[in-house]
DNA sequence: GACAGTGAGACAGTTTCCGTCTTAGTGTCT
DNA sequence: AGACACTAAGACGGAAACTGTCTCACTGTC
């Protein structure tokens, strides 16, 4: 019938995807033509312009929404259960930051604008970073504090983390929960008290 | 006076070849361009092109020349004082080894022939590994052993060397010394007393 | 001021890349 | 067997990038 597809067209997409992944951490995005991919995947030309109609821009999107996906779910999976505020933010902060170390294109992915060519990490990217972030958490805050209160803190936290990863320091590293929480402690919950009671 | 070169075209020079080595490792040689370079360089492409004359083939064949002779340098330096073939032959090992080991790129700049594109590591390319090695060896085993059979040995060695470092074993590491030594130890120098008195 | 070295960029010729298309081959379902 | 869906291979034209050469303006030195 129609509810089922052909026959195992996810694999050769996986393949695809997995071969963006390996071309993109071996030449970086400027680097990549569709024929790396292509070989990369073992699979035709031909068959990516039907799978991913409009080619180049749409295959890459699509890889990105997936990044972008598979963040977000890691994330939500670490920071389901907190009981406290403390607990969520600290969680965010250090999954945030390892998954960042881990896959060093992630960030610029996370910043790209859809549309529009690689966008700066640092400029245009990071508006874009934090509006999606802040979207993401602030929902999850909901218990702890009310919506503009989290809105400005993720704001913070987001370029907190941005910056400890394109710079690391070494008073600080936010992969490591013990450090984040004291951070966490020590700077942001006794902001919060003061506006929120 | 004519003795005394110019200003400082030595710095730009080494400017180059650092932004070569920058961007051949970042992206890869098939990727890079000339503009890369230039920009890595912080330099215009006018200039490359005036101390470099022939573009790219020619400033990359300086690059590999001069990779070959910091390559050959550091071997020198290693085994200079060796005082049995034993010696010798352990520190052409380990160096070699640790020198491919710490360079992911030398060891397609050594199999490559000049004029050529990028060769093959394991077919056309180790041919010409072989020859600069044993070249550069065999004069140095002149004290221990006659030229053929000092031949002979390092073209074997040359092989094991290369095959180690595209195939790394669990079982022989030659970018340590005692593993080598032990290695030359139970397999070639027992097969050179046979032939060699 | 003459001069050598450099940056910036225009330029044409070539190569590469992109996206579309056609053709042929393969496996599945009816 | 025949219809069908999916794919590999590769030809194709147009767009973009790259190469190598050139000119021009600028800078510091003699």
């Amino acid at each position: 019938m129609s509810a089922v597809t052909t026959s195992q067209p996810r694999d050769i997409e996986a393949a695809i995807f997995a071969a963006v992944d390996s071309c993109v951490s071996q030449w970086g995005w400027d680097k990549v033509t569709m024929d790396d991919i292509c070989v990369t995947a073992g699979v035709s030309r031909a068959t990516v312009y039907r799978l991913f109609p409009g080619g180049r821009d749409v295959l890459f999107e699509a890889v990105r929404l997936g990044k972008l996906e598979d963040f977000f779910t890691a994330m939500r999976a670490h920071i389901e259960g907190s009981e406290s505020l403390e607990d969520l933010l600290v969680r965010c902060i250090v999954v945030a930051s390892i998954e960042l170390k881990h896959d060093e294109h992630l960030a610029m992915m996370l910043a790209t604008v859809p549309g529009e060519t690689l966008g700066d990490l640092t400029v245009s990217g990071l508006g874009r970073i934090v509006r999606v972030a802040t979207a993401f958490i602030t929902p999850l805050t909901d218990e702890f504090i009310p919506g503009d209160e989290a809105a400005h803190i993720v704001d913070v936290m987001c370029r907190l983390v941005i910056s400890y990863y394109l710079s690391p320091s070494s008073t600080i590293d936010f992969t490591n929960e013990d450090a984040a929480r004291h951070f966490v402690q020590r700077f942001v919950l006794p902001a919060l008290t003061i506006t929120t009671k």
